[in-house]
DNA sequence: CTAGAAATTACCGTAAACGGTAAGGCATCT
DNA sequence: AGATGCCTTACCGTTTACGGTAATTTCTAG
């Protein structure tokens, strides 16, 4: 499946990995020393071909001296999620 | 590995997780239901013995009704990533 | 045009995430 | 006591990330 907002994260969040890694002169090879990765898994990262691991993009995020949050952003933006989101507004009407 | 770092990153993900899913009144099934990730799958990633996918802490964000950034905020805290960061200071020294 | 560096893609193993289900606690009820 | 709800743990099968290497492409010099 890999739906569609999920290709969208992972195309959007290897654009900042790689605009980073270019900003800092970085090759992926010296960027797979430094973060540990390999080489060919960090390319398909930043061309957003591979759902990362948690830790894995810790790592990259390390190896660039980049807070984690720095590489996500909120998804796609569409969100409001700015708000206080109240505390009720869930629909498990056919769930449960 | 899963050095060190590693653990408490998920460790802390794991906790933010659980504590907004409760702030929401919502058990363990009812999120899972919400976010299609599978009840024990979710117990596994709050209590941080899972590494998650990025997309699957998407889909659990977007559950909670939160921005996906909310879940980190910077590994243990120790790094002053809000400063420039400057541009040199890699040690590519041996490796090149 | 040739050489070289950098990136992509394609393999192959191994490890691990994920879905599904079932079983095991551990409280709080009647 | 049993029953119920919530979470955890343990399986299994499938998918997929990741390391490693090699092949391929692309670009950029010289």
């Amino acid at each position: 499946m890999t739906s569609e907002p999920d290709a969208q994260l992972l195309t959007e969040v290897g654009q900042r990995i790689r605009a980073r890694r270019v900003a800092e002169g970085l090759t992926l090879d010296q960027l797979a020393r430094l973060s540990g990765i390999n080489g060919p898994a960090l390319s398909l990262i930043e061309t957003g071909k591979r759902d990362v691991r948690l830790t894995t993009l810790a790592r990259i995020a390390a190896a660039l001296r980049l807070p984690l949050e720095a590489l996500l952003a909120a998804g796609t933006g569409d969100r409001e999620a700015g708000s206080p989101i109240a505390g009720e507004g869930y629909d498990l009407k056919g769930f449960l």
